[in-house]
DNA sequence: TGTACATCAGTGAACGCGCGTTCACTGATGTAC
DNA sequence: TGTACATCAGTGAACGCGCGTTCACTGATGTAC
């Protein structure tokens, strides 16, 4: 049963989209290639005539996953700082948190990512340089390292901050974590920093 | 072939470390119970005498693996504020990201730990808050809720920054990454935010 | 204190199971003539 | 355009393997008398 080209392209997306969605819900080590194939609805048998090995399809994964990601912050950051801010306080929310509205690969996924190998970590990589860069042209004017040095700071402590709330038990305090940083790096009413502007 | 009771608490106490090691530098899905026990200088038989399961050796395991952090943390904090700052100066360098110094637990399990059942997560969650208080007494006279976000947002911080170096590829920018939030944060040269100081 | 016995840490074989991967086969697609 | 054939996406059985867990057994420990 030979598959037209459009067919195949298309089967091959659905079952890269699935494995991204899966391997951040459940993580990757957990997640079965039968259980993709069959939730992409096929059998496992044909994995083999889209990936070389799992491995591959988890470079795949995280790379398109990321993408996702990229397209979405620089499709918000398109319509001015204002939006962009918006995007990354979508960010830390408790709906985004728990992965509700796709997710983040690198909290989702990010300590089994950083044992992966390097073509896997490569498409992480180029994602967070991205963002980092499009928090930079964001800055604008500003001119220096230091522009730079704002975005990376305040991209990781996004990353920090979903990550320990996500291991917090308690809600209120889960909550509050994402609710610090917020205020901390992004409320837009206060004196305090805001994206790309110097500390 | 029973053992005494002292025995019996050491291979026990044994096994945990043993677990926390492996767990962090391999992943928890990736280590087995077979091979945990061999590194013990065990036959996996003996295992089902010291946990009920492989869960419960994970959430012992990672509770001791925060202790462990916590404690130090502590000492550190004993000694006062500039070796608090120190230590976590510390935890900013590439021989902790990488685990050199037996690492942390959640940096090297986070992913993995946010999926776990409630016995593994409220050790982890525990230790995060004996860190933030001991950041919220050495801020000492201070007064007001702002003191615990101000540790609440360092802690979240620190973990962000190491989580993202660890995903970068390039060491350089892994480095980089490092030291913006060790710059931010910590410098006590810099005229920026030190530890407890209301922003 | 000395003896008899219950306890239980550790051994090693065995369990069912799901994993990643392979392969002979099917049959629609797409190409060469 | 029509026919013949090579390609290859998908099927489903099978592979060896390691997983978590169980269990009958061993024999030193620790307890009861």
């Amino acid at each position: 049963m030979k598959k037209s080209k459009a067919e195949t392209a298309e089967t091959h997306k659905r079952i890269v989209e699935i494995a991204a969605q899966t391997f951040k819900k459940k993580g990757i080590d957990a997640t079965g290639v039968a259980e993709i194939m069959v939730a992409a609805g096929l059998t496992h048998g044909a994995f083999y005539r889209h990936f070389a090995s799992k491995d591959a399809l988890v470079a795949e994964a995280a790379g398109a996953s990321m993408d996702v990601f990229v397209e979405a912050a620089q499709a918000a950051a398109a319509k001015g700082p204002s939006a962009f801010v918006k995007y990354l306080q979508d960010y830390l929310t408790s709906e985004f948190r728990d992965g509700v509205l796709g997710g983040c690969p690198v909290i989702q996924m990010g300590s089994e990512l950083a044992r992966a190998d390097t073509s896997v970590r490569e498409g992480i990589a180029k994602g967070l340089k991205q963002l980092i860069d499009i928090a930079v042209k964001l800055a604008g004017d500003k001119p220096g390292a230091s522009v730079q040095d704002d975005a990376i700071f305040m991209l990781s402590a996004l990353i920090g901050a979903v990550t320990m709330s996500r291991l917090m038990d308690d809600p209120a305090f889960s909550e509050r974590v994402l609710q610090v940083t917020n205020k901390r790096l992004l409320k837009p009413s206060s004196k305090r920093r805001n994206v790309g502007a110097r500390q």
